[in-house]
DNA sequence: TACATCTTTCAGAAATTTCTGAAACTAGAG
DNA sequence: CTCTAGTTTCAGAAATTTCTGAAAGATGTA
C-alpha cells in the first residue's frame, strides 16, 4: 500500500470498521479511498494503492455499485471505468441509510406483518404475537418518521438536527398554545 | 428446535438477520427467543428450544450481556441464571442504538479527530483532511442530536416521531414569527 | 479478422468466524 | 471435605467468508 500516512490511516480504519458495518475489509478500504481521493480512480489505481488483487477490487466495486454508493464515469479516449463518491456527503449518508434500511429493516418488517396475520393457537403464541405487534408498531413509527425526514431538504434537516432537544421546547410551547385551560387538548391535537 | 411455528419463524428470521446486523446467528436466535418468551429462560431452556450446544448458548449470552441487552435474574431456591429482555421495547431500542454507536461510530469519530490534528504535508493530504473534516462535522452533528434525543422521555419521543415532517411546519411557523419583515432573522435565531 | 485493453467470473486457497464436546471451574448443601 | 448442579473456557472441527490467479468475456481499433 503506497499512500500518504494520513490517507493510509483513514483507509485502514475503514477497512477494520468494515466488518462491524456489515461490509468487508476490501469494500471498506475501497470506499474510504474513493471518498478522500481528489480525483476519480480506476480499478488499477486501487489495486496499486491498496494492494488487493484485481478481481478482489472488481468484486468490491460491484458491491459498492449494488449499494448505489459510487458513481461510474468515463473519460474521453479512455476505455477504463472511473469511480467516485458523490461530492455531497449528505447524499452519501442518505444513500447509506436508505440501503441499510432496505437490507436490515424491511425484511423484518415484512416477516412481522406476515406472522401477525396468522391466528395464534396457544397462549404462548398469543403472547409472542403481542410482542411482535409491539415491535412492528415501533418499527413502523420509525420508518414513517424516516420517510418524512428523507424528503426534507438538507438545509432544513441540518437545522432540525442542530436544534436537538430544543424542538422539545417548541413542542411544549405548541402544547401550551393549543391546550385548553382545564388541561385537555383541543380536538385538532393528538 | 421445538417451538410453536409462529415463534420458530420469528426466531429463525432473527438468526438469519443476525449476520446483517453484525451479530451472529446464535446470538440473534437467543435474543429473539428471549424477547418473545412469556417467562425468563435459563440456558438449558435455550439449548433445548434452539438446539445449539450448551457452550454456544453460554457464549451467546455473554455477548448479549456485553451489549446490555439482557437482564439476569434468579429464583428463590434455584441456582440457575434466568434471562429476560426488558419489557419496555423502547428501552431495548435505546440500548441497541447506544451500543451500536459505541462500537460503530465512536471509534471513527476518534480516529477522525486524531487525523485532523495532524498537519498535512501535500496537497493530496490537505484535500483528504478537508474531506475528513466534512465527515467529522456531519457525525458530530448527528451525535449531538442523538445525545439530546436519548435524554427525552419516551412519550415525547413518540410524539416527535409521529409528527414526522410536521415538525418542519412548526419550524417554518417559528421562522415567520422570529423573522423581521425585511427577511433577516432576529439576533436570537441562527 | 486479429489484436489490444480493460472487466468479470469462478474454482479453489487462505483466513476468519462459528460451533462443539470435553474439561475446568464455582458455589451451596450435606 | 465431597457431592451436586450449575456455568465458563478452550482447543480444535466445521462452516462461512474473503481473496487470488487464471481464464473467459466485452468492446473498441487496425
Amino acid at each position: 500500500m503506497k499512500l500518504p500516512p494520513l490517507v493510509q490511516a483513514f483507509v485502514l480504519h475503514f477497512g477494520e470498521m468494515g466488518s462491524r458495518w456489515g461490509i468487508n475489509r476490501t469494500v471498506g478500504q475501497i470506499y474510504a479511498l474513493l471518498y478522500i481521493a481528489p480525483e476519480p480512480l480506476c480499478a488499477d489505481d486501487m489495486v496499486e494503492q491498496l494492494g488487493f488483487s484485481r478481481s478482489n477490487v472488481s468484486i468490491g466495486l460491484k458491491e459498492l455499485q449494488s449499494w448505489n454508493l459510487v458513481r461510474l464515469l468515463h473519460r474521453p479516449d479512455d476505455r477504463r471505468d472511473f469511480y467516485t463518491t458523490p461530492d455531497d456527503i449528505w447524499q452519501i449518508v442518505r444513500t447509506l441509510v436508505e440501503e441499510r434500511k432496505k437490507r436490515e429493516v424491511d425484511p423484518t418488517l415484512s416477516i412481522l406483518r406476515e406472522l401477525l396475520m396468522q391466528t395464534p393457537g396457544t397462549a404462548e403464541e398469543r403472547h409472542a404475537q403481542d410482542r411482535m405487534r409491539e415491535m412492528h408498531e415501533l418499527i413502523e413509527l420509525l420508518c414513517g418518521w424516516y420517510d418524512d425526514v428523507r424528503r426534507m431538504e438538507t438545509e432544513r434537516l441540518v437545522q432540525l438536527l442542530s436544534m436537538g432537544a430544543k424542538v422539545q421546547k417548541i413542542l411544549e410551547m405548541k402544547d401550551r398554545l393549543f391546550t385548553l385551560p382545564g388541561g385537555r387538548r383541543t380536538e385538532k391535537e393528538g
